[in-house]
DNA sequence: TTAGGGTTAG
């Protein structure tokens, strides 16, 4: 991938290569048709701050006669731009006390404020006061009060409105609102309903547009199913006639990079440069992030040189990527140049970034470092969020400062900040880690049926935390809970298992699971071997060692360094035979031949 | 001649 981007630069000059597109429908070439003279700037246009907006607001409402609802609208846009939504809200009040006429537009301005608040029940309580007054809502009414809905997630009520207003003919729906019910769809997993709203929009005769097509490929790249987006983009182009752009091939970019697919990495750019389609500071963004995850931080420093060449500036996210790289390799010196630059750049770090040097800290188990940063974070006005708070607390738990930990926890809440998945998981390995096995046991009973406890790696935590601390009985209750519960144990799963069964010296049912693991499907691996090895070894069941060496030899697994003195030591006390010595010298790696 | 959506990166 990296090298198909350094030579789409040597090969700068581009060739064009005909498209079907370019046939069909020649946009690539079109000339510009906004060529209109521009309007000079309107007074509404010009505000730029809130002391302004409302210091004309006064002016307005004390003419006489008040000014139009045109003017009013106008500037309770120009409020709304602002961002300042609750004080839109406010003017809209003081309009009604002042009985300045509004009308459907002055309607949706307020409506689009409740929405962009989260607060969408007051949306529809404006809808009902509008209803009072005579003033009849239209599809751009309802196109935002929809919006408000997918904004809160509130999925089953956006679609319940959306069929209602079909259903009764209230209005109908046009591309921004089918857009708008997709993205929701989208956001809630359910990628088909949003493809099959496609064709429904098809059928009534409106036209989807890239918006919607991007918006449903970005979401099957989210989901892994890359190869169905692609199909989709296909259809797009080839079926729909439909341009991709530049945020088109940046989903399908970051989804093949995240299943480090490089090829069709390569190719996709390729294709970009083919349509003579620019790459963004989000495409580098992506490539820089993908190479950093590889380890390949030079590569992704040329990547950011590259792009400053071609007058793209990176930015904080770039940056973040790169710091990230960094952290990955542990090399916390080098995160501090890249802060600097970013500063000399006029680049704030912002909280992603503090995070992710947050958890480079805590992963070298600096944590008095990371502390500082943490603390620093709030020093300079921004707010940690669930990710700051977890990787802050698995750092403290790592190195034993269970205690403080906990405070972080509780002050997280208090901070209405409320835990995920990866924080519970944190909470649970950071108790067993630290000898409070039984309050991890505690915690999960509390849980109960939440789904955070239907989830495999949660189990894993639990059953290691109890078979490490002699509590294999339970490891088998929770073990045995995963087939009730319908959940599928991973590789990780039976290799913890295994370990519990040996650690106790009950080898045959290790030997057990492991034959079982493979009949359900699940294939062991290298730890599974070694740590069934060592079972053996340890419990002096020798008999079938060669066996198992044979059959690592067979898959290409290798023996861990522990696995390897426990098997010299064994052929030093001659319970082993020296003749495995040369089978065991070709299962270890080579950077460990030296210590045999 | 005033309103809604706009998809992508850490």
């Amino acid at each position: 991938m990296f090298a198909a981007l350094m030579a789409i630069q040597k090969n700068g000059a581009s060739f064009i290569v005909s498209h079907p597109l370019n046939k069909s429908k020649g946009r690539f070439h079109s000339t510009s048709s906004s060529n209109r003279a521009k309007h000079p700037r309107s007074i509404f246009e010009q505000i730029t701050n809130l002391d302004d907006a409302l210091k004309l607001f006064d002016e307005m409402t004390h003419k006489q006669p008040l000014p139009s609802v045109v003017k009013f609208s106008r500037l309770l846009q120009a409020v709304t731009k602002m961002k300042q939504y609750s004080c839109s809200i406010e003017l809209f009040k003081q309009m009604n006390l002042l009985c300045v006429p509004v009308n459907a537009y002055t309607i949706s301005i307020v409506i689009r404020c409740c929405c962009q608040m989260h607060r969408t029940g007051e949306g529809f309580a404006v809808l009902g006061y509008g209803f009072k007054r005579d003033i009849l809502p239209n599809v751009c009414t309802f196109g935002t009060l929809l919006n408000g809905l997918v904004l809160e997630d509130r999925i089953l009520k956006a679609e319940k409105l959306f069929k209602k207003l079909i259903k009764e003919g209230l209005c109908e729906p046009n591309a921004i609102m089918y857009n708008t019910m997709i993205k929701g769809l989208c956001r809630f997993g359910n990628n088909d309903t949003a493809i099959a709203l496609i064709k429904l929009m098809d059928g009534r005769g409106c036209k989807p547009d890239v918006v919607t097509y991007n918006t449903i490929i970005d979401s099957l790249c989210k989901d892994k199913m890359v190869d169905d987006a692609l199909n989709l983009f296909n259809e797009m182009v080839f079926h729909k006639h439909i341009l991709p752009n530049v945020v088109t091939y940046n989903s399908l970019i970051h989804g093949f990079c995240n299943l480090r697919r490089w090829d069709d990495v390569s190719n996709l750019l390729k294709e970009m440069e083919d349509e003579r389609i620019s790459l963004d500071v989000h495409t580098y963004s992506i490539l820089v992030d993908a190479l950093c995850k590889e380890g390949k931080v030079e590569d992704a420093n040329c990547i950011i040189n590259l792009m400053i060449e071609r007058g793209i500036n990176p930015n904080v996210v770039t940056y973040s990527s790169l710091i990230d790289g960094y952290c990955l390799r542990g090399e916390m010196s080098k995160t501090r140049e890249v802060l600097n630059l970013m500063r000399s750049q006029g680049l704030v770090p912002d909280v992603v970034t503090y995070s992710s040097l947050l958890n480079g800290y805590c992963k070298k188990l600096m944590v008095e470092e990371a502390m500082d940063l943490f603390h620093e974070i709030t020093k300079k006005g921004m707010k940690p969020n669930v990710i700051t708070y977890s990787t802050m607390i698995q750092g403290l738990f790592r190195v034993g400062r269970g205690k403080v930990a906990h405070e972080l926890f509780h002050e997280m809440q208090a901070h209405n900040l409320i835990p995920n998945e990866c924080t519970y998981k944190i909470i649970l390995e950071g108790l067993c880690n630290n000898n409070q096995v039984d309050e991890a046991l505690s915690l999960f009973h509390l849980m109960g049926g939440n789904k955070l406890n239907s989830n495999i790696k949660v189990y894993t935590i639990l059953i290691d935390g109890a078979s490490r601390t002699g509590k294999l009985d339970v490891a088998r209750v929770l073990f045995n809970d995963l087939n009730v519960k319908c959940l599928q144990p991973d590789v990780r799963t039976y290799n913890v298992m295994i370990n519990g069964f040996c650690r106790e010296g009950l080898v045959g049912d290790a030997k057990e699971l492991f034959l079982k693991m493979e009949e359900k499907g699940c294939l062991p691996n290298s730890v599974t071997h070694n740590v069934l090895l060592q079972g053996f070894l340890k419990n002096q069941q020798l008999d079938t060692i060669e066996m198992l060496l044979l059959e690592m030899e067979g898959k290409g697994f290798s023996v861990d360094a522990s696995t390897v003195s426990l098997l010299l030591d064994h052929i030093k006390a001659r319970s082993l035979d020296a003749s495995l010595l040369k089978l065991i010298g070709k299962l270890v790696p080579k950077e460990g031949v030296d210590a045999l």
